[in-house]
DNA sequence: CCAAAAGTGTTTGTAATACACCCATGG
DNA sequence: CCATGGGTGTATTACAAACACTTTTGG
């Protein structure tokens, strides 16, 4: 019953195939995250590409034949960001036929963190075609970009439970208001003070930095930092994040 | 700061891209997980391919361009099995430049479960390459299909407790000492069974039979089967599986 | 009547939740 | 001295974990 017989499986169909028409262009796409300590914010871009120009689209390139998808990721994260070294997982990849008007394009998403600090906001200014939109608000972008970056945002809101990432979206000294403001806009919930502080201090993962916040008009806030080796040391015994 | 403008983002540099050499082939490797009630296998495939001669590989096909990457899995899983209407997850993409000896393959990973009746496992059996292999045993595999293999590997465990596809690896009818133990097997822990029948009792997503086994020399076991609907209105609710 | 696996409740510890008041600062 | 957000503890409840004996069947 099986149809193992109908298959052709020896190497010259492979090279065959591979020099003939069996080929894609590939790409990966970014759903680049921002967050202002109000609201997360994605990176867009203005699309000159028939059917539809004037749409925003999420940021993305072709893969080049000497590069990997991480690698081309975040090579179109510093080209448009001018940022290294940041947060980037892979989410998954869009494969429908008909998903670009200029032929089969398959594409990778990835979705990436980043704190959107006045410099960073700039790059949206002048002639530039990028913006960057609230999340909550983006309305149809070019392509099947909608749908991506729903997958992204899930992911993310995922991980963020999961993974100590939300830090990589705050300044390395916050307070723990901050923290748990970002949970809150990002995750789209609501969090008790008191217990969403017994929890951070039962994970043993801040580092009290005995600062201030200064130049606030009511009681300023402590600041503390997020201790990534000691995570990693306590990762490595088995410890699991779970927020 | 930013280098927006070393950017050309207009659609003639895409279309001289796409139809230049910024193509690649792209196939689907598909994890075919089997359950025998006793151990956890995955089908495998005797390669010809230098250098690779006589290891075993995935099973995976060139993504055709008429087909969507989830199409292509769904193709590959037939062929080689005879089945349809399989449980198939996408879980990564890989794309080393040299993890093909042939050119540039970039691949998308699949897993699948099936449920490993005789008639399945007869598939490896005359002249064909193919190989049911239990995972805890499975060696050295062509290209970076380890690699692929583990990613799917923790996928599949971290879905187990997640949402409810382990009934997908049993028989419609089913004992709970026989869940209990495929959780036990695919996870490689042990669980508590008045613990692990309480909860289950708890998530009311079982239906009562009222059969029980027969031809055991023993108390014989009362069946169950899974509500699916029951699970979907559930699950619409904002009810979670959480094993 | 023996072997083999099925089935069943209770106790104890730990984590999640809900909740209200005083404190420090700038203006 | 007032407005603003920062900071703290306790009581209740729900869930997780540990644990041992009786029941049913086939041989």
């Amino acid at each position: 019953m099986t149809t193992t017989n109908a298959l052709n499986e020896n190497i010259n169909t492979w090279i065959s195939q591979i020099n003939k028409e069996y080929k894609a262009a590939v790409s990966v796409d970014c759903v680049i995250f921002g967050y202002d300590e109000n609201d997360l914010h994605v990176l867009l871009l203005k699309s000159d590409m028939p059917p539809f120009e004037g749409k925003y689209s999420l940021v993305g390139d072709l893969v080049t034949p000497n590069e990997t998808l991480d690698e081309s990721a975040e090579r179109v994260l510093f080209q448009r960001t001018g940022l290294k070294d940041v947060f980037l997982e892979q989410v998954k990849t869009f494969s429908d036929v008909d998903r670009h008007p200029l032929g089969r394009v398959i594409t990778t998403a990835y979705y990436s963190l980043v704190k959107l600090n006045p410099e960073l906001f700039k790059i949206q200014e002048g002639n530039s075609k990028l913006k960057w939109k609230k999340v909550a608000k983006v309305g149809e972008l070019a392509f099947d970009h909608n749908s991506i970056l729903e997958n992204c945002l899930t992911q993310l809101r995922y991980r963020l439970r999961d993974k100590p990432i939300g830090f990589k979206l705050l300044p390395k000294k916050f307070s723990l208001k901050q923290l748990q403001n970002l949970y809150e806009k990002v995750l789209d919930i609501e969090l008790d003070k008191r217990n969403f502080r017994r929890k951070l201090k039962a994970l043993d993962l801040l580092v009290d930095l005995n600062e201030n916040q200064s130049d606030v008009n009511h009681r300023p806030a402590k600041l503390y930092s997020f201790d990534q080796e000691k995570y990693e040391r306590k990762r490595k015994k088995g410890f699991n994040f779970e927020l």
